[in-house]
Formats: structure tokens, C-alpha cells, sequence
DNA sequence: TATCTGACGATAG
DNA sequence: CCTATCGCCAGAT
């Protein structure tokens, strides 16, 4: 079992490196997948606080973007393909 | 050790 | 669709 600490940020932001280009992720999916279901919100505070990070790939589980960033967000995410709408992200199952 | 914070998640109104 | 509240977790002070 992962040690947390330096193991929590490392394998999350191992998790985010790992997201394919023109794919999503979100904060749900990458603490499970890292190994630390439940903190989303840790991810998201990781996320923004370690930088260099594609954070343009990770999304809330609503579909839901980066406050105060949703333009920028919504323009790298359709630089990588995905289809945004009024401040959300399709493409999921949907549509 | 205690308390507050935050790029979350789900539910309630 | 919106805001409000509770529960969750790790980090910072």
C-alpha cells in the first residue's frame, strides 16, 4: 500500500502525465486511479499547486471546467480535439 | 495537535 | 439550471 506523503503527489501527477492526448480524466478518476479514492479535492489542490501538469486534461465529474479559466480551458481542451459547450465537456457517452 | 483551506462529489432545495 | 450544505482527503499555517 502507497505511503502518503510524496507517494500522494507522485502518483497523482503520475496518473495526469498518463492521460492520452485528446482524452479526459477527472479529479475522481485520477485519485482512484492513483490510489487515493476519495480525494478529489486533494487532486485538484495538486494539480494547481504543482505546475508543468496537462491540468487542461482533468475535469469535475459534472463536466464541469476550471472556474475563471473556463475560456482558456475550453480552447486547450478543443486544441486537443474535445468538444466543449457552454462551459462543459461532451464527448462521454453523450451526445 | 488543532483549525482552515481548496481547480471535488453528491444530494437537497 | 442555480445555489447551499455535508462529507471526503491531503496540505498549509
Amino acid at each position: 500500500m502507497p505511503e502518503r506523503g510524496e507517494e500522494f503527489n507522485d502518483a497523482v501527477i503520475a496518473t495526469i502525465e498518463a492521460i492520452p492526448c485528446g482524452e479526459i480524466s477527472t479529479y475522481g478518476e485520477i485519485a482512484q486511479e492513483s490510489g487515493y479514492p476519495g480525494a478529489a479535492r486533494a487532486v485538484g489542490n495538486l494539480l494547481r499547486t504543482v505546475p508543468g501538469l496537462p491540468w487542461w486534461r482533468v475535469i469535475t465529474s459534472t463536466g464541469r471546467l476550471v472556474p475563471d479559466k473556463e475560456v482558456e480551458h475550453a480552447r486547450l481542451l478543443r486544441a486537443e480535439g474535445i468538444s466543449v459547450m457552454r462551459g462543459k465537456v461532451t464527448m462521454r457517452g453523450r451526445v
